[in-house]
DNA sequence: TTTAAATACATATGTTTCCTATGCATTAAA
DNA sequence: TTTAATGCATAGGAAACATATGTATTTAAA
C-alpha cells in the first residue's frame, strides 16, 4: 500500500460501496484492479482484506451474489442491494463530512483546479 | 465520536503532530478539547486513544516532555523534537496525498469558496 | 456544605479492521 | 514449461482505537 495502511482503515467498505454504486455489478478482483487504476497504484487492495469485507457486506445484506463460470474457472459478481444502495451514498456522504472536517482541522489548503 | 469511529484510525498522530506543530507546546487535556472545539464536536478523542498515542511518540523521539505541577495536580506538557517537526509536515502531507486521492476515487465534489 | 462536573493523568482489556501468509485452481504468456 | 496473471478463500496476527476502570484535584452547583 502506497498509503501508510492505517489510512485505508475505514475506507474500504466505502470504496466498495462506491464502486458497486457506478458499475452494476463486479467481481472481486475486478475491484482490486479498478481502485488500483484509478488511484495510479496508490491504493492496492489486499485480497485478505477484500474477500472477507465483501462477505461482511454481503451478511449486512447490503450486496447480493451470483455465481458464473468463465470456462471452468468461477467468478463471483456483487451488486448492490436497495440497502446498498442507500447505505453507498450514506458513507461516501460521511466521508466527505470528515474529510472537510480534516481539512479544517490541519489547514490544508486545497487547489482550485 | 460523530464519524463513525473507523474514519479516525490513522489520523490520531496527525491530528496531534499537528497541533503540537502549531503550539509549541500542549498537554493531554488542552488537546482533547482543541480538537473537540475546532471541530465542532465531531471528533472528540478518548483518553484511552491519547495518553498511549502520546506515549507512542514520546517513545518514538518525536516529542519531548516537561511536567509541571498547577496547585497540586500534575500537568504533563508535550513539544515537538526536531524530528517530531519532519513527521508533523509528513504527515500532514500525506493526509493531504490521501484525501486528494479518495476524493477522486469517490467522485466528491468540493464548493470553491 | 456536600455533591456533581470538570480537570488531569494513566492503563488493562476488548473489538474492529486490515495485513500476511497460505492454499487451491485455471489461463495466458514467456 | 514455468512464471505471471486471474480468481476465489480463510487462518492467524498486528495495529489502532474504544470501553471501562482507577486515582486525584479543583470548581461550580445544589
Amino acid at each position: 500500500m502506497f498509503f501508510s495502511s492505517e489510512l485505508i482503515k475505514g475506507t474500504l467498505k466505502t470504496i466498495i460501496l462506491k464502486l458497486l454504486s457506478e458499475n452494476k455489478r463486479m467481481y472481486g478482483y475486478e475491484i482490486t484492479q479498478t481502485v488500483k487504476e484509478l488511484t495510479g497504484d496508490k491504493i492496492q487492495l489486499t485480497e485478505g482484506a477484500l474477500y472477507p469485507t465483501l462477505h461482511a457486506l454481503e451478511a449486512e445484506g447490503l450486496l447480493t451474489t451470483e455465481t458464473e463460470y468463465i470456462g471452468k474457472r468461477v467468478r463471483k459478481y456483487y451488486s448492490l442491494s436497495k440497502d446498498g444502495k442507500t447505505k453507498s451514498l450514506e458513507k461516501v456522504n460521511e466521508f466527505a463530512d470528515f474529510i472537510s472536517t480534516m481539512k479544517f482541522l490541519l489547514d490544508i489548503k486545497t487547489k482550485t483546479t
